[in-house]
RNA sequence: CGGGGCGUAGCGCAGUCUGGUAGCGCGUCUGGUUCGGGACCAGAAGGUCGGAGGUUCAAAUCCUCUCGUCCCGACCA
């Protein structure tokens, strides 16, 4: 591509708006153009990237034996009403009427879509295992889209579905699947983890995320050095070495007493303000399961861990009370509460049953309790696991530190089970002619968000810098000086021949300074530049140099062809494995 | 959905407090000089100041409403 035809707005000026690094530098970079919130027009190199992450995974799920199709994006309400998500989805799901007044929607996802489809057309024991997957735009309404292509509302995604007649056929394909997203992860040049994970609103049994480590990643995952746990810091458990589910009361801790803590509102301040230990402090914090207000305890330097509060408590929705809604159940502000005379249930995390002669607030503002001792001052409904882990904590498997990474999710495997084909009826008759809903698993991979994420991983203090896998270009050609014959006559000899190469050539043929071709070219993310001067040019030399690399390697001009085919082939069988 | 910004030329911004000729930088166009890390000189084009209503002799500026967008939080297969 000659980039004086080509359509690569680049601009100097860092978009003031834009706080993630591959957010600024794809705007940067003339990748992605903002149309409203959340959307975002896929300029050519960021088309051309993308194109390259689709064509891994398509290459990597059709060896692992699944089909591509393309399931219809606007969708009849009635699908979504069998499932129950017209009235579960909430407002991210984009609905809207036709001339004739029926209800559609915008799919954010479709396991709907692919379990009507299976419905009509897997019948028997002998149709599966199926697996189906699509790469489309997806639509999701969301409340604040973010980052660019990070978080937008409309986003390219892969999504596939397996279709198995048992539980144990389902895992099977799972696996399949997991080990595809591995090799697709790798192949794109990816530092990531794959994470054991909440299976969260889509149910099902269990899920594994796979996690782009970086800086800016909006997850925290925890793994382990040691056996290889690794798990969303929200799934995450901890080897617990407290198992006391009762209050164990020491009898020589003094009467409690209420001090006044004024303007003391978070845990750190009170404690400095009584000069104790964060952790000899009790954190309550009060929640609305379902609408019923519970108070949780935690130790002091603890957090809480929401899914597992979820769980014991049973509920279907948990929030967090409103600072309103606390006053009004406890009779304080946050800030001074307290499990003492609460007249909510009350739960505790086992840490709390290892506390003694510790401090909480009294539901007084501006007032603590000090020489609190649990069982003798308050009681708890439930004395159970409800820590949120932390990089240090035990790990459940072997008990080694935990440690904790940041990382973005690009994929997601998910064991669904029957959720969606036992309401929807995708069932299918066995040997002995008995009918059972189809076992389903999901798989999703954000195509876009992918992009996004590698370039979060590589980037540097001059732009984009992908891994030539998935780079929008393979080489940049930049001759020095267009009004000089001789160097455009090699530029162009070049250029054809490494076309002729099958190289994927960015002919940076525009009259511009030296200084600004090396500026642009350094920020498109194109891996590899030649750049051909008439010093050198005379010599009979070129310059061949590495994004990444400070320096520049000379190269005659006649073996810099069979040079840099050398180099892109090295690269592109690196990561194939 | 709560809190906070911001909407003025293609992009980035000043001007708004204290009402009175709509500005600057980058980019674009013309001509010239330059030419290996975002050149310089001269000239030019480019605006319903997000929208609607109001106050006023007069509104980018004050008031009311509204729309959009960004950030933090909550939320998020």
């Amino acid at each position: 591509m000659r980039y004086s035809q080509a359509l690569i707005p680049t601009r100097k000026e860092t978009p003031v708006d834009a706080e993630l690094p591959s957010h600024r530098l794809m705007l940067r970079a003339g990748y992605i153009e903002q149309l409203t919130a959340g959307v975002y027009t896929l300029m050519p190199l960021a088309w051309r990237s993308v194109r390259k992450i689709e064509q891994i995974v398509r290459e990597e799920l059709d060896a692992a034996g699944a089909q591509e199709i393309l399931l219809p994006m606007v969708q009849p309400a009635e699908i979504w009403k069998l499932s129950g998500r017209w009235d579960h989805y909430g407002k991210e799901l984009l609905r809207f009427k036709d001339r004739k007044d029926q209800e559609f929607c915008l799919s954010p996802t479709h396991e709907e879509g692919v379990t009507d489809l299976a419905k009509r057309h897997i019948r028997s024991y002998r149709d599966m295992p199926k697996n189906l997957y699509q790469i489309q735009v997806k639509f999701r309404d969301e409340l604040r889209p973010r980052g660019g292509l990070m978080r937008g509302r409309e986003f390219l995604m892969k999504d596939g579905y397996s279709f198995d007649i048992s539980f144990e056929a389902a895992e099977e394909s799972y696996k399949k699947m997991y080990n595809a997203y591995t090799r697709i992860f790798k192949r794109c040049g990816l530092s990531f983890r794959a994470v054991e994970a909440d299976s969260g609103n889509i149910g099902g049994s269990h899920s594994h995320e796979f996690q782009v480590l970086a800086q800016t990643g909006e997850d925290r995952i925890l793994s382990c050095p040691k056996c290889g746990y690794a798990a969303n810091e929200e799934k995450a458990e901890v080897k617990r070495t407290v198992t006391a589910t009762t209050f164990e009361v020491l009898a020589d801790t003094p009467a409690k007493v209420e001090v006044h803590t004024p303007g003391q509102h978070s845990i750190d301040e009170v404690a400095a303000f009584l000069k104790i230990q964060p952790e000899q402090s009790i954190k309550t914090l009060v929640y609305l399961a379902d609408g019923e207000p519970v108070a949780v305890l935690l130790r002091g330097n603890d957090s809480l861990n929401e899914i597992k509060l979820t769980r014991l408590l049973g509920c279907e929705n948990l929030v967090m009370a409103s600072d309103s809604a606390v006053k009004e159940v406890m009779g304080a502000e946050v800030g001074s509460l307290g499990p003492c005379d609460a007249k909510i249930p009350v739960y505790a995390d086992l840490n709390v049953a290892t506390m003694h002669d510790c401090v909480c607030g009294a539901n007084h503002t501006d007032y603590h309790f000090m020489h609190i001792e649990p069982g003798r001052d308050f009681q708890a409904k439930a004395i159970a696991d409800l820590v949120l882990a932390q990089e240090g904590d035990a790990c459940p498997h072997c008990g080694e530190a935990l440690q904790a990474f940041k990382g973005i999710e690009v994929g997601h495997v998910f064991l669904l089970g029957t959720k969606y084909s036992e309401p929807m009826g995708a069932t299918y008759l066995d040997a002995a002619g008995d009918s059972h809903p189809c076992v389903m698993g999901c798989y999703g991979i954000g195509v876009t968000r992918v992009l996004a994420a590698a370039i979060e991983q590589y980037n540097d203090e001059n732009g984009i810098n992908l891994p030539t896998v998935i780079a929008p270009f393979q080489v940049i050609i930049a001759p020095m000086l267009m009004k000089n014959e001789t160097v455009v006559a090699a530029a162009d000899k070049i250029y054809a021949e490494l076309e002729a190469a099958g190289i994927e050539c960015l002919y940076d043929d525009r009259d511009v300074r030296a200084g600004v071709k090396f500026k642009d070219d350094d920020l498109l993310g194109v891996p590899y530049r030649i750049t051909i001067g008439e010093r050198n040019l005379k010599e009979g030399l070129v310059e061949f140099k590495h994004r990444a690399d400070a320096d520049n390697t000379k190269v005659a001009v006649g073996d810099i062809v069979e040079f840099v085919k050398a180099r892109v082939r090295a690269d592109l069988e690196a990561v194939k494995g």
